[in-house]
Parts: structure tokens; sequence; C-alpha cells
DNA sequence: AATTCATTTCGTAATTATACGAAACAGAAA
DNA sequence: TTTCTGTTTCGTATAATTACGAAATGAATT
């Protein structure tokens, strides 16, 4: 059969995943489930990173497009994407009912 | 708050989701949930990369405990793990299931 | 204009990921 | 025992990830 690149879903799955690859990144998402949103500064005292290591993490989630933020001087208040957040589970969840003809 | 380390469903929901967080790999569980099981040969033909590359690719699912091979001379063959993908799939979907009180 | 506050960016370092071709390997077949 | 076949490991290179503290930023307040 001949060589293929990618289709347009399994880099989006891919990029989703990647967000989630990552316990600190997992549990940033749980924090945001659970409150709605919240301030970088109230996040990072639950998580075992520095201040400067949580916005790494939190620029990639950023650039996977599952999160926001709300400039709120001087804070900045993350919250979900619904939009994205929604399309993520859809993809994964679909990929993951998938069975094999055993 | 009390600074954490994390659980270890975040651990495993992050393994399972770095699995999954290159399009190549994402493809190859597919083709291995279309077909039940296949071997790395005829994988490669379908993938967009060298067969080193693949091999490459393929412990790393191993190593996730998605699949398994089973040697079959001179080949191998590649099947879905289903405790693990049924894992996976509950880990994942429950936390993707998680909504925001909005 | 100087200070404060929450956050990010910078500089840096160590580790891991991704990719390829060449070489090694293990078992079957000749 | 030599050859063949499918696959992996090795050697290598480049790029991305993860982490931290120090310094910079941007907006509001003093």
């Amino acid at each position: 059969m001949e060589k293929s690149k990618y289709t347009d879903e399994q880099i989006k799955l891919a990029r989703y995943a990647k967000a989630l690859s990552h316990p600190v990144r997992v549990q940033i998402m749980e924090i945001l489930a659970r409150q709605s949103c919240c301030y970088s500064g109230d996040m990072v005292d639950e998580l075992p990173i520095a201040r400067s290591t949580l916005s790494q993490h939190l620029t990639e989630l950023r650039n996977a497009g599952l999160i926001q933020g709300e400039f709120n001087p001087p804070k900045i208040k993350y919250c979900i994407n619904q939009e994205a957040w929604k399309e993520a589970a859809k993809l994964l969840t679909t990929f993951l009912a998938k069975k094999t003809t055993l």
C-alpha cells in the first residue's frame, strides 16, 4: 500500500493526547474542571512545581487549545475552553471505543 | 494548601496519553484495532516512517502496555493488549467526561 | 515617579523524543 | 553451514520537553 501522511483527526487526537501527557497537566485540568476557573497563583499552591514551570505548562495547554486565560489585573484567570474540551472528549472517546474484532 | 505529588490515576492517565501523543502511534493503534493483529512489516507499508523508526514507536506502545508482540519466526505479530486498552479507555473517558460547573 | 503584585520570559541545564541508515540478530530454509 | 527474511539495536544527529531561579513585564496603587 502507498505511504500516507496523517489525517487531520489523527493529528488533532495526538495533539490533545500530548497536552495530557504530563501528570501535572492532568492535575491542572482537574483543578479547572472542579472549580470552573482559577488563578495561576492559586493553582501553584496545590502543585509540586515552581511558578515559572507552571507558566510553561499553562502555555502548552493554551497552545493545544484546551484552556484560555482572561487578563484580570494583576491576575490572570484561567478557564477550560469548552469547545476544545468537548472536541477532545469526542475524538478520544470515539477512538478508545474502537474494539478489535477478536 | 500543601504541595502534593501525583496520584496513581494521574500518572497512569498521563502515561496512556503520552503513548497516543504522536500521530503515527495513533495510526498504529487504528491499524491494530481494525484487523486485530498485524505484522510489523505489513504495517510499515502504510506508514510514512522507516522500519527502524517504527520499531521505536512499537517499543513505546509496548512500554505503555497498550500492545504486545508474539514472536512468530521470522515475523512478529503485534496485537492490542485488551486489558490495558480497556483501562486506558476507562481512565481517559471518565476524565474527559468531567464538566466544569459553568 | 516609584512601588507593589501576579505572572511571564530569559538563561540555562539535563533529559527525552524523533528520525534515519547501517549493522546485528534470530530462526527457517537451502 | 551458509543464506535468506523480518525485525531490532546501534550510532548518530537534531529538536523538543521539563525544570529552576533571576530578571523583566504590565497594570494598578501609592
